[in-house]
DNA sequence: GTGAAAGCGCTAACAT
DNA sequence: ATGTTAGCGCTTTCAC
């Protein structure tokens, strides 16, 4: 590859050094029909050895479609983002998209601009709490899709999540056939459909088994491990009886792990702690966390697909898809122990 | 804000409503001198209540400035890209531009693309192993700066990067201090810098201490939990004798940690693990990892600035910033057993 | 202080 | 099969 200029390669110079006319050399490197073989060899031959890439901006202002998907993630700190992300991009390439992460940070004004101004074609949304994204991309007519959390009541809008409701009913259903009666949860915002959903569903199963829990054995913090053994410690010191934990997700149980650790209190022996997600770090022996998996893989690449359906075809209607837990058990459960 | 039509609102739709050129729109959105206080005020009124953003594709056709950086990641499951990249993207908001996260997969095409087709003002390149992407940039006079790693032998191109040698001395000196003599290294792939010199600089550090490192006690594999436990699992098994075992990385010792469990060797009391960079797990109960610490903010903001600095003004050289490195005593380290 | 007009690099409709 | 031309939305230069 030669660089002849500092300046970047236009399809212009390609054109030039080919004999042939710009548009000539567009069509031939996108293979369209009407264009005979010889000059497409001739032009892409050049073109790869000018280095020369089709700028995106001039493409995109042509043809309003950017082949870039939004993907609006947070907290990255989070393992769990990184197993929702990888998918994601992969079923993105198979289609021809780009995927670009968005952080989703406090100061989000640089990420709304660039999901307002035209660089994508559609959006994934990862990390959304409250529904001014959703909302704003709605009235815009960008095409998204919620992924694992969702907006609170509005079932009409494209999202894939998980069975919140079964999962912590499957939790509630374990803890108390081991014979739990003092128990506690760690819950995310009551802005997430994560933490909210797992909290009632786990609370009213618990209550059909005329299990009540105590508002002090309830914490609702972010879903960090510093904010998961924050509030474990808070529970255990104000409700020292309680003898199991249930955790939103996975990292608050990390963080319960760790608070258990500094309070003496034996995993699972003196206390038993679920989480949900079953994200790769849960599997460790260092954890080896009883957890509810949900198939992020599958998750995300659904949202992906039904997107990306969607931006090739918005008459589509929005699809909500829920996915199925599974339990799995590892060793931080147990029997409470004796009195 | 009403939203006119389905399509999407331009200047001129603003200029029209406004009863001003689109020109001065344009002006008057980005406080240009030359538009009086009295349109200012009404244009910007009206772009609001429209919902105007204006597109970065006209933007950015008609300036060649994206205003955005490309930031190449890869294996976003280690949750050390995760520490480099929150103050990477704080740094890029507050100097006005936006960070977008590349991933850098196997089928990097997508990616490629992106980076060489203007999409950006420049790049930093966090998970780069061979020098393809440094050398195309370098062809094209695309700004760059390596991140964490970098090209064995270039030290003449920008780049921002922990003392290895250095961390890996101090480990040297731990465990020949602590009374190790057979000790294990597990490296990451050699076509990395934090792979190669923590490797050669720990071995370096030994030798000077006359203690040797046998073969079969180094392994040099990706950096991840999973091939860290396996490695370990090969080393001890090859070497029984080894009560010590370097892990170039943090991952690869949380790794080495799940291959102790699994084989029955107490940490510290069997066998000492020390890992390199301390990242947020690090200090967990559950493994509470005696490692070399970088400070990654400092890392990722330092490089972050230079680029942008270089973004501004081409002119200026190319920077190389050694960043210094400190031993995290916590408690997967002790003298090895009494035989 | 503001408008008119050119031009950024590309695609697409039309002409040949 | 290929060339010509218009136009995407923006910034910028040049008139006024």
């Amino acid at each position: 590859m030669r660089i002849l200029s500092c300046v970047t390669v236009t399809s212009i110079d390609v054109a030039k050094l080919a004999g042939v006319s710009q548009a000539t050399v567009s069509r031939a490197l996108r293979d369209q029909r009407g264009t005979s073989e010889s000059t497409r060899q001739r032009v892409r031959a050049i073109a790869r050895e000018l280095g020369y890439v089709p700028q995106q901006s001039g493409r995109s202002l042509s043809t309003s479609k950017t082949r870039r998907i939004g993907i609006v993630v947070g907290e990255l700190t989070n393992p769990f983002y990184a197993a929702l992300v990888d998918p994601i991009v992969h079923e993105l390439g198979k289609r021809g998209y780009l995927g670009v992460l968005l952080y989703n940070d406090d100061a989000h004004e640089p990420t709304d601009a660039a999901i307002f101004d035209g660089s994508f074609d559609g959006v994934l949304l990862a990390a959304v709490s409250d529904n001014r994204l959703p909302q704003e991309l709605e009235q815009r007519g960008i095409p998204y899709c919620m992924l694992n959390r969702e907006i609170q009541g509005r079932r009409e809008i494209s999202a894939s999540v998980p069975d919140n409701l079964r999962g912590s009913e499957l939790v509630a259903g374990l803890l108390a056939n081991l014979g739990h009666t003092e128990i506690g949860v760690i819950s995310g915002p009551t802005s997430t459909t994560t933490g909210s959903e797992r909290l009632r569903g786990f609370r009213d199963s618990l209550a059909r088994r005329n299990i009540a829990v105590h508002p002090e054995s309830i914490r609702k913090v972010p879903f960090t491990i510093e904010d998961g053994c924050r509030a474990a410690r808070e529970i255990l010191g104000a409700r020292p009886n309680v003898t199991a934990l249930f955790c939103a997700n996975d990292l608050l149980a990390i963080g319960a792990l760790e608070a258990a650790a500094l309070e003496m209190r034996p995993v699972p022996q003196s206390l038993t702690i679920v989480g949900f997600d079953n994200i790769s770090l849960a599997r460790l022996r260092a954890f080896n966390l009883t957890t509810v998996a949900v198939d992020l893989s599958v998750l995300a690449r659904q949202a992906t697909m039904h997107l990306l359906d969607r931006v090739d075809d918005p008459s589509i209607e929005p699809l909500r898809i829920v996915h199925d837990v599974q339990l799995i058990l590892r060793g931080t459960h147990s029997a409470p122990p004796l009195r």
